[in-house]
Formats: C-alpha cells, structure tokens, sequence
DNA sequence: AAACACCCCTGCGGGC
DNA sequence: TGCCCGCAGGGGTGTT
C-alpha cells in the first residue's frame, strides 16, 4: 500500500495524536509479519516511556522514546496505523495494539502481514539502522549529479532503478509510474544513456509528484487510510498507473501496461521518450 | 553488479 | 452462483 505520501500523511496525522503519550502496554495478534514482532523488546524498552516524536524515514516511521529507544514501523502493503478508543473491539488483522496513557489505543492492521515492527535499542544509533538507505527525495541531497554518479556504466531501466531504495528512498510502484509519465521519460530506458539535465528534470518531477499526493492525503487504491481512517485522493490525478488501454491524459494514446522486475509499468509510448528519441532531442539541442 | 525467480500473506475481481 | 486464477501499494533471499 503505502509509498512515501502515504506514509508521511500517516506520520503527520499520527504526530500530534501520540507525542508527549505513555505506552503503558502492548497487546500482539501472536501472529508474525515479515519479521516476528519483538515482544521483548517492546516490553523491555517501550512500555511506560514517553513518546517524544513521531518521524519518517524512507518508508519507515519512528516513534522516538524518552529513554532514547524508537519503535521502527514499516507498512508494507497493506498497513494501517490508528488510534482508536480502548472500547472499540479491535478488528481482524490488529496485530499489535499499544495501550496509551490516555486510554487510546495505536493499533497495527495489516492484512497481508507484509510489514514490520523492530525496536531500536537506545544504545544503537538509528544512522547505522538505515545506513542502507538512498537520500529522501524531499530533501537536498538527491541531485542530478548523485543520479548521474550512481547510474553511470548501469544499464538497468530507469524505473527499476528509482524504485531502488539503495538508489533513493520512497519511491514504489504508483509513484515511480506517475514519475516518469510527468517527467516524459520511458521507464525502459538503460540510466547510464541519461544525461545530466533529463536528471534534473526526473528530480525536480520527483518532488512534485510526491508533494501534490502528500497535499492530496495520498493514494487510496484500496485501502489505504491515514492515521485517522481517511481515504486519501492522488488517486483521481493517477494519469498512467492503474490506466492501462485508457486514453493518455496529454495525447489520448492507449496507455501501454508491461511487466518490469515482476511489477506492473504503465506509460504512454508517446509522451515519454525511448532511448532513441532522447537521443535525437540532444543531438538536435 | 544486476536480472530473475521465488518467498512471505490475504483478499478481490475477472473469466469461465 | 461458485471456483480458480492472477494480481496487488512492500522487501528480502538465493541463483545465474
């Protein structure tokens, strides 16, 4: 489900609900996620601290406790946060649920289990946690010249490498689409054939992109809400991802859909340029 | 390195 | 109506 916009919107509505608040006890579905959910380190470190931010990083968020630890969530497809009343039943696929201070309750649903929970000890540092991790699209240190570097002598398509978070952070199946479409470049295309300023152009459309769907509250394709159980709407401004056979919104052109590392492309062969054609458009500039 | 297959899991919609 | 299949916003591993 959630790529960066959901997973900020998330974090700025779960922000303000949950800082300053005091875990007071957890509750598991028994059930694993990806990785087994660290009961005792929940227990050892979360219970009875307070929360003191609420954070993002990649597609991660951080909930940062007074004693220096931070519970690192990850959504993977089908993740939900909320902050529900302690009377309301919890529902099918909770799987963790933290008792609050204020008799709320931040619960976890997953339905596919594909995400994750881990407790960062206070004693580890969350730069060696992500040390992994690309640069976040939203900030300075994604440039043209870092993408120039990194591609450079590669001959992987331009969307399987934004789509790495090696690469750089956030970016997944519907954005990386949505990306390219508003950036006029095929996703086929090998990176190190890119040339400086058709990397500045994917930056700065990287950034739009992701901004207009935080603004939006997201994409709800199916499920995804935000930390108050609401849809967000990026998904009505989807001009390619999901439109396969649909006229493209630019030239009317049925929007092709092929297969890319096992994930479904989407793109408009006419807007956005193959290898060929950015070749003709620098020779001729 | 990088491409690919395959894994984790549930639910939904389409085709028959 | 029901059943089966493919597919779905994530990421990780292991194999060529």
């Amino acid at each position: 489900m959630p790529e960066l916009p959901e997973v900020e919107v998330i974090c700025r509505g779960l922000r303000p609900i949950i800082t300053g608040r005091v875990i007071r006890a957890a509750a598991l579905s028994g059930k694993r996620l990806r990785l087994p959910i660290p009961q005792a380190a929940i227990d050892g470190f979360a219970i009875n601290q307070q929360i003191t931010a609420v954070r993002r990083r990649a597609k991660y968020l951080i909930i940062a406790l007074a004693n220096g630890a931070g519970l690192i969530i990850h959504l993977g497809m089908t993740g939900k946060l909320g902050v529900f009343p302690r009377e309301i039943p919890p529902a099918r696929h909770d799987h963790l649920r933290l008792r609050l201070d204020n008799n709320m309750e931040l619960r976890l649903n997953d339905t596919r289990r594909f995400g994750s929970i881990q407790v960062l000890a206070p004693d580890i540092d969350e730069l060696d946690f992500f040390a992994d991790l690309g640069p976040e699209p939203l900030e300075d240190k994604l440039t043209a010249a870092y993408l120039l570097q990194r591609a450079a002598k590669s001959q992987r398509p331009l969307k399987n490498f934004l789509m790495d978070s090696h690469v750089v952070v956030g970016i997944g199946n519907i954005y990386a689409n949505e990306i390219l479409f508003a950036a006029g470049i095929a996703p086929q295309l090998p990176v190190s054939q890119i040339t400086r300023p058709v990397w500045q152009n994917i930056v700065q459309q990287t950034r739009e992109v992701l901004e207009r769907a935080i603004a939006a509250g997201g994409s709800t394709i199916s499920d995804f809400t935000n930390a108050s159980g609401k849809p967000g709407y990026f998904q009505l401004q989807l001009k390619v991802y999901g439109r396969a056979g649909q006229p493209c919104p630019t030239c009317g052109l049925a929007i092709q859909k092929a297969s890319q590392g096992g994930r479904a492309t989407f793109w408009c062969a006419n807007c956005q340029m193959s290898h060929r054609q950015l070749v003709s458009v620098t020779i001729a500039s």
